[in-house]
RNA sequence: GUGGGUGUAGCUCAGCUGGUAGAGCACUAGGUUGUGGUCCUGGUGGUCGCGGGUUCAAGCCCCGUCACUCACCCCA
C-alpha cells in the first residue's frame, strides 16, 4: 500500500519547520488584527467555477469533483479565497462589522502532474482582508508577507507587483492589446491563439519565445489604468519604497483567477527550479458581489506552505531540536514501576521526562538517552534503590550527583528547572 | 495533459559483455558480568517497484504498469 499519486505523508522528522512557520506567521497575523477562519474542505462545485472562472486551468481540468450520493456536484478546494468569501457572505458577516481580516492554513487539491513543489495535496497559509478599499490595505498585507519572509530568514526571493485594472478600465486595454496583436496573430503559440479569444490578458503571462517575440512592444495594464486604478496603484509603489521594501514592477503578471483586480502580486524564489512562486496575492474587489454578497472590496494573499518548507530546508534554515529535559534508566521490574510514576509526575510538573520500558541494558539505555538528546539522566538499579539514593548524570558534562529516593521529585524539579 | 530521466537493505548507492545480490551509514549484540556521543568485533535485514515476456539462466534485455524526478503547462 502507498499514497496515492501527488499525495504524501509528512513525517514527525520534517515536521518541525512547518510548526516553526505556523507560530511565527500565527503571531505575526493575530499582532495586525487578523483572526484565525476554518472552512469546511469539501465545497459545492459551483463556488469555485464561479469564483475562479469556468475558463480557467484550475476550473477547467484541475479539481477533484465528484457527485455525492445524491448526486450533488462537490469539489475538493482548490483554493481558500472563495470558501472565505462564501462564509463572509453566507454568516452576513458584512451587517455587524463590514471589515473582517482572517488568516487560516490548510489543505488544497488540484489534480497536476506532480513534481518537486507541487503536490496534488499541497497546504497554503491564507490571509484575507474584506471590506477595505484602500491601497494601504494592499501595502499591509505585502509587507505583512515581507516581513514574514524575513522573520523567517529566507533570502533569495524578489517581489514582483502589477495593477490589472477594474471593470472600468480593462475593456479599454484589452482592446488595445487585440488591437496590437491583430497583426502578429501568426506567432502567438496555440495555447494563446485559444486565449486571444476567452482571456486575452494571459497572452502577456505566456513564456514561449514565439509569443514573447509577439508581445514586444505590447501595451501594459499600467498604462491604460482609470485614474482611480492609477492612483491605488501609485499609492502602493510610494509607500513600498518608503519602507524599502524592495518590488519589481512586472507587467507580464497577470495570474490564472478571473477574480483578481487591481494589486497583484507574487513572491518569486531561486531555488526551487521551475516552481518559483512561493506566495502569491491580489485584490479581489468584485468576488464578494458576484457570490452574492454586497459590493465588498476584499484582497488577500496565500503562501505555497510546501514549497516554503522546502525553501527553508534548501537554505538549511534549522528549528529548534527537540530535547529532552531528563531520561530515566530503569534496570529491573522494581525499578521501572518506581521510574514509571516519577516519570508521569515529573511532566506534570513540566520537566520532559521519558523512560524506557523495554527492560534493555545500561550500555543500550545510554545510547538511547543520548539520541534522545537527553540532558540528564537518572540511573536507578538495584544497588542505588537498595541505598536509596539513585545517580544523575549531566549528559553534558558527564558530571554525577546522587539524589535521595524520599525527595526525588522536588529534588529534581530545582536541578533541572533552574 | 505532453516529453526526458530514475526505481537494488530503513537511508545513500555499487553490481563488469545476462551466470541465482554487495558496501557505507543506520539498527542490534558484545568488547567494558552497571555508564552515551570515538574505536574494534559479530549479527539482523533484500518479493532487486509491480506484472508479463525472451533465455538453459534476468537486478541487467523487451513490453506493460505504478511511483518518484526534471522540463513544458499552470500555479502556491
Amino acid at each position: 500500500m502507498q499514497t496515492i499519486r501527488g499525495f504524501r505523508d509528512i513525517l514527525p522528522e520534517h515536521i518541525s519547520l512547518w510548526q516553526k512557520v505556523e507560530k511565527e506567521a500565527f503571531a505575526l497575523f493575530e499582532s495586525f488584527g487578523f483572526k484565525e477562519i476554518r472552512i469546511p474542505v469539501l465545497e459545492k462545485t459551483e463556488l469555485f467555477a464561479r469564483s475562479i472562472g469556468e475558463t480557467t486551468d484550475i476550473v477547467e481540468k484541475e479539481m477533484y469533483t465528484f457527485p455525492d450520493s445524491k448526486g450533488n456536484g462537490l469539489t475538493l478546494r482548490p483554493e481558500a479565497t472563495a470558501s472565505i468569501a462564501r462564509s463572509y457572505i453566507q454568516h452576513k458577516m458584512y451587517a455587524a462589522d463590514p471589515v473582517r481580516k482572517f488568516y487560516m492554513t490548510g489543505p488544497m487539491f488540484r489534480r497536476e502532474r506532480p513534481q518537486k513543489g507541487r503536490y496534488r495535496q499541497f497546504y497554503q497559509i491564507d490571509v484575507e482582508v474584506f471590506g477595505v478599499e484602500s491601497a494601504y490595505a494592499d501595502v499591509e498585507l505585502i509587507f505583512l508577507l515581507n516581513d514574514l519572509f524575513k522573520r523567517l530568514g529566507l533570502t533569495g526571493l524578489s517581489a514582483h507587483i502589477n495593477s490589472l485594472g477594474c471593470p472600468e478600465c480593462r475593456p479599454a486595454f484589452q482592446k488595445a492589446l487585440l488591437d496590437f496583436l491583430g497583426e502578429r496573430k501568426d506567432l502567438l503559440c496555440e495555447n494563446c491563439a485559444r486565449r486571444i479569444q476567452k482571456n486575452p490578458l494571459r497572452i502577456l503571462d505566456c513564456k514561449t519565445a514565439s509569443c514573447q517575440k509577439a508581445l514586444e512592444g505590447a501595451p501594459a495594464t499600467i498604462n491604460h489604468l482609470c485614474p482611480a486604478c492609477d492612483d491605488h496603484f501609485t499609492i502602493v509603489r510610494t509607500t513600498l519604497e518608503k519602507q524599502g521594501v524592495e518590488f519589481i514592477v512586472d507587467k507580464s503578471l497577470v495570474r490564472g483567477l478571473d477574480y483578481y483586480t487591481r494589486t497583484a502580486w507574487e513572491i518569486k524564489t531561486t531555488t526551487l527550479g521551475a516552481q518559483s512562486a512561493v506566495a502569491g496575492g491580489g485584490r479581489y474587489d468584485g468576488l464578494v458581489k458576484e457570490l452574492g454578497g454586497p459590493a465588498t472590496p476584499a484582497i488577500g494573499f496565500a503562501i505555497g506552505f510546501d514549497r516554503l518548507v522546502e525553501v527553508m530546508e534548501q537554505l538549511e534554515i534549522e528549528s529548534i531540536k527537540p530535547t529532552l529535559d531528563l531520561f530515566i534508566v530503569a534496570l529491573g521490574d522494581q525499578a521501572m514501576e518506581k521510574a514509571y510514576q516519577w516519570s508521569c509526575e515529573l511532566n506534570q510538573q513540566g520537566v520532559r521526562t521519558e523512560v524506557d520500558f523495554r527492560g534493555k541494558s545500561l550500555k543500550s539505555l545510554m545510547k538511547r538517552a543520548n539520541k534522545l538528546n537527553a540532558n540528564h539522566v537518572l540511573i536507578a538499579g538495584e544497588d542505588e534503590l537498595n541505598k536509596n539514593q539513585l545517580i544523575l548524570r549531566n549528559m553534558n558534562t558527564k558530571d554525577q550527583t546522587f539524589i535521595a529516593i524520599d525527595n526525588l521529585v522536588p529534588e529534581l524539579m530545582t536541578i533541572l528547572k533552574k
